[in-house]
RNA sequence: GGGUCGGUGGCGGAAUGGCAGACGCAGCGGACUUAAAAUCCGCCGGGUUGAUUACCCGUGUGGGUUCGAAUCCCACCCGACCUACCA
């Protein structure tokens, strides 16, 4: 054993160490707190970067810091497996998807028991294992037969370099491109099976309130979800079709003067008139060209083209004309509007262009800006604020706004009287397209027949395994549509031909349940499903379901957290769960850049490997340095030189501990009872400081007050004595030892290894001096019963009693600004304090004689005299 | 265009109404060493000053509230991220 601190020799060792004890297997204590601790599992690339290390670790540190408090904490790790790289690496160096995914889990798991974390190995899932994902399929199954997947033949969006579909969140900026590749997406219309996450939509609103997440992912998934608050509306054409119409402010419908149509609306060809017949087929064609190339264009100059038809508007009968334009989306409430160019800028523009008829139908106020306005010709833009409403028959005089007795209410109160529309909620947030045209994923379990139709895969048959010999030709369709013995079979309703779905499923839907998985992974492995089946053990679910505390990457603020959270209140209906939030605390850690300041990338040859930092500095200098950089939220640049500090720091823990003080200071007076009274002092708001931070992620604040703790330790040291010289200084030994095993009690979440392996040495040290047992020398654990692992120790207390100042230095300031400091005793009287500031030499130089005004005085902080 | 977060020494950051710059990095000076590394000690926002326990300036810019503002309010500038013809 080397007096030195060399992290090779004691890492390693530990890791073995506490896998041999079993410390982090997973035990249903019921006498215990629960606390499910889920950092969001890796992707099988092949390699764990910096990025998971700055996610992981301080999840692993919050994580044994509940465990040092009393909970009894699980802290599952797992491998999401399916999806694209592996396919692509398959079709590049010839070898099976499943292959290069096992070998890269192989590796991946040595990399994560280097991060000497408290994984649950006991307890690991990879998804493209058959038993997990035969649950996928089961969870397709019952979504199925609860009417929440259904297929649908409609255009979606496609990667034409993933050769696949994607799911309307998977399809990314202003010019729409694949979440994955960056390839702008393409049109295409297609059979494709969806979840209906659309009949969540109001849930997963409304119960954003009652979960701690950040206030950003709640507007992200907010703003996605999209609701708007207003009334649907029919209007008729003169051939009396109807064309239902979604507005936000049904007050403004008496405003209305021409309607537009999404070129793709059902009713263009009909509306129609045979003399606009050619031009409005050109521009449809335009439209759906456009649609292919680039949809957003930077010109927001508005097209359009009349379609020669009229319509009615409902609560005026006036005849409108109908227009088309592809600034109307068909994908956006009915595909259709009513323009109101004098309150909505889009209509405005249009109208303007195509010289329609602009009608005021609101009244600005007299002091807005708008004030001047008068009628429509007075308009330079739509106003779409407030005001009271005008030339709107049974609504005119009502103030604009959504209140009661205000315009929108009115409307829509005056709408359902007449029976012309009715109040309605209208959400942006589509329905899942989980289908997948790629090989490496789970299959979806449906066979069609020719004569069944489509017939779900009887739960007693999963898993629809994926073959091993599937060729994976890029073309464009599902792979597995090549392998016959896949995809042709006997339908299990009528035993005729039939042929399977041979898309697979989008990899979310894997890490949408994984957290369930995890609690008891590959449940009824080898045997047979059923309907009436839970997917894990309900009793070890009960335990520790829902997640106490997830932590992972904003960028995955909507897919995966709205499509697990859809997910347990599918499964809240299924009554497979009774609760109807995964996850009840979010933390988002912020991204680690590459020393430039980069986003890390290969390109940019900025990428920091986090494997040769372990080498050369251990794992614990790298888990503190993530720690120490900034404010966790925050991320921020890898700085090569910055690591230094922090071993510098465990260096000199190292020495605190286990060093002989200088023998020369062994003449040095005892010390006396105001170095003990400061030393206990420093302990105890070292413990306040440092369990505050912890609790609240701010971990490099505590590592901080670590920093300061040990400096002071440094400095008192030789004043405390050798361990030996202890004996004859019985005043300051127990709270010296009673120091050093507090900071490294501290220290333990953050940097398990060196903690673990002083702990061990301090022990020894002092048992040795005892002569109580003897202990093992390879600093391994007694054999007694008793546990002895810095892990299973409490979190110490502090007294903040003992945490209190005796003395505080206190700021004088005359008129804001100090002159002067008076070091007086903490809780001094407020008169007295006021009159030592008053009496200060410093304090009568600045008053020069003028008036005293005013004296503040903050207690135990500050004084301030106000002259003039 | 809309939304969210942010702007503090050479750098990462601390302080969220009460001494701005904790802790660390880099830098400078010194000790130890044949030498270097490591380690240890000291200095380290700018200015006035020989030096100061002395004074002034200083937290993106301008204004406000307050005895007192990096912190709260208003306006603006800059940056990052998200979103985008959503009716």
């Amino acid at each position: 054993m080397s007096d030195r601190y060399i992290h090779k020799e004691i890492e390693a060792k530990w890791q073995a160490s506490w896998e041999k004890q079993g410390l982090h297997d997973t035990v249903e204590a019921p006498d215990k707190p629960k606390w499910y601790a889920l950092t969001m599992l890796p992707y099988t690339s092949g390699d764990l970067h910096t990025g998971h290390w700055y996610a992981m670790t301080p999840s692993d540190a919050a994580a044994r810091f509940r465990r040092m408090n009393g909970y009894n904490v699980f802290f599952p790790i797992g491998f999401d497996a399916f999806g694209l790289p592996a396919e692509n690496a398959a079709i590049n160096n010839n070898i099976h998807p499943q292959e290069w995914t096992y070998k890269n889990v192989e590796r991946m798991r040595g990399q994560l028991r280097r991060m000497g974390a408290m994984w649950a190995w006991d307890r690991e899932a990879i998804t493209c294992d058959p038993e997990y994902y035969k649950w996928s399929q089961w969870f397709f199954r019952k979504l199925y037969d609860m009417g929440l997947a259904y297929r649908e033949y409609a255009p979606v969006d496609w990667c034409p370099n993933c050769n696949t579909t994607l799911a309307r969140e998977q399809v990314w900026g202003a010019d729409r491109h694949c979440e994955r590749c960056d390839t702008p997406v393409i049109k295409k219309d297609l059979n494709q099976w969806k979840f209906r996450i659309t009949n969540y939509a109001n849930e997963l609103l409304d119960n954003l309130e009652t979960i701690d997440w950040p206030e950003p992912v709640k507007v992200m998934q907010t703003n996605w979800i999209g609701r708007s608050d207003g009334a649907d509306v029919t209007f008729t054409t003169e051939a009396d079709d109807p064309i239902e119409i979604f507005t936000t402010r049904p007050d403004t419908l008496w405003g209305a003067t021409f309607m537009v149509l999404a070129p793709e609306h059902p009713l263009v060809a009909k509306i129609t008139t045979d003399e606009r017949r050619g031009a409005v087929a050109a521009y449809v064609e335009q439209a759906s060209r456009l649609d292919e190339i680039t949809r957003t264009a930077e010109d927001k100059e508005k097209t359009g083209v009349f379609t020669g038809g009229y319509a009615i508007n409902p609560v005026n009968e006036e005849r409108m004309p109908v227009w088309i334009a592809d600034y109307v989306i068909m994908t956006y409430g009915t595909g259709a509007i009513m323009a109101v160019p004098g309150h909505d800028q889009r209509d405005f523009e249009f109208a303007r262009k195509y010289e329609l008829p602009i009608r005021l139908v609101v009244q600005p106020p007299s002091d807005s800006e708008a004030g001047h306005i008068r009628c429509a010709d007075d308009l330079e833009s739509a106003w779409p604020g407030p005001g009271v409403m005008i030339n709107s028959g049974p609504l005119n005089g009502a103030p604009v706004g959504k209140g009661e007795g205000e315009s929108v209410k009115a409307a829509i109160a005056w709408l359902e009287e007449n029976q012309k529309g009715a109040g309605a909620l209208n959400y942006r947030l589509r329905d899942w397209l989980i289908s997948r045209q790629r090989m490496w994923g789970t299959p979806i379990p449906i066979i069609f027949c020719a004569k069944c139709g489509t017939v779900p895969v009887p739960y007693a048959d999963l898993p629809v395994r994926l073959p091993d010999d599937a060729q994976f030709k890029p073309t464009g369709e599902s792979p597995l549509n090549y392998h016959e013995g896949f995809r042709y079979v006997k339908c299990p309703n009528c035993n005729g031909d039939a042929e399977r779905e041979t898309d697979t499923m989008d990899t979310f839907m894997c890490s949408s349940w994984y957290q369930y998985a995890y609690v008891d992974p590959y449940h009824k492995a080898g045997r047979p499903l059923s309907a009436d089946d839970m997917p894990w053990d309900s009793a070890r679910g009960d335990y520790w379901l829902p997640v106490d505390q997830y932590t992972g990457g904003i960028e995955h603020a909507i897919m995966h957290l709205l499509y697990t959270r859809f997910f347990t209140k599918a499964l809240q209906d299924m009554g497979v769960v009774d609760f109807d939030e995964p996850m009840l605390r979010l933390f988002n850690q912020g991204i680690i850049l590459g020393p430039d300041g980069e986003r890390m990338s290969k390109s940019r040859g900025n990428v920091v490997n986090p494997d040769e930092y372990v080498d050369r500095y251990g794992a614990d200098t790298v888990r503190g340095y993530l720690m120490f950089i900034g404010p966790w939220d925050h991320g921020g640049p890898w700085d090569p030189s910055a690591i230094e500090g922090v071993n510098r720091f465990l260096h000199r823990v190292w020495s605190v501990v286990v060093d002989e003080p200088n023998p020369k200071n062994e003449e040095a007076p005892p010390p006396t009872d105001d170095d003990v009274r400061s030393l206990e002092r420093k302990l105890h708001q070292t413990i306040l400081k440092v369990t505050e931070d912890i609790g609240g992620f701010r971990f490099n604040t505590a590592i901080a007050a670590l920093m300061e703790f040990n400096n002071y330790l440094i400095r008192v040291k030789n004043t405390f004595g050798a361990l030996e010289s202890r004996a004859s200084r019985p005043t300051a030994q127990p709270i010296w030892q009673e120091s050093i095993r507090t900071l490294l009690l501290l220290m333990t979440p953050i940097f398990p290894h060196i903690s673990e392996e002083l702990w061990q040495r301090a022990r020894n040290v002092i048992e040795r001096r005892n002569d109580a047992r003897r202990s093992d020398p390879d600093g391994c654990p007694d054999t007694d019963g008793e546990t002895w692992s810095v892990h299973l120790q409490s979190w110490p207390q502090a007294d903040p009693e003992k945490a209190k100042e005796d003395e505080v230095t206190v700021v004088v300031q005359v008129n804001g600004r100090v002159r002067d400091k008076l070091n007086v005793a903490s809780n001094i009287a407020t008169e007295k304090l006021e009159a030592m500031a008053l009496a200060s030499a410093n304090v009568q130089k600045w008053m020069n004689g003028k008036q005293v005004r005013k004296v503040i005085v903050v207690p135990d902080k500050l004084v301030n005299i106000v002259i003039g």
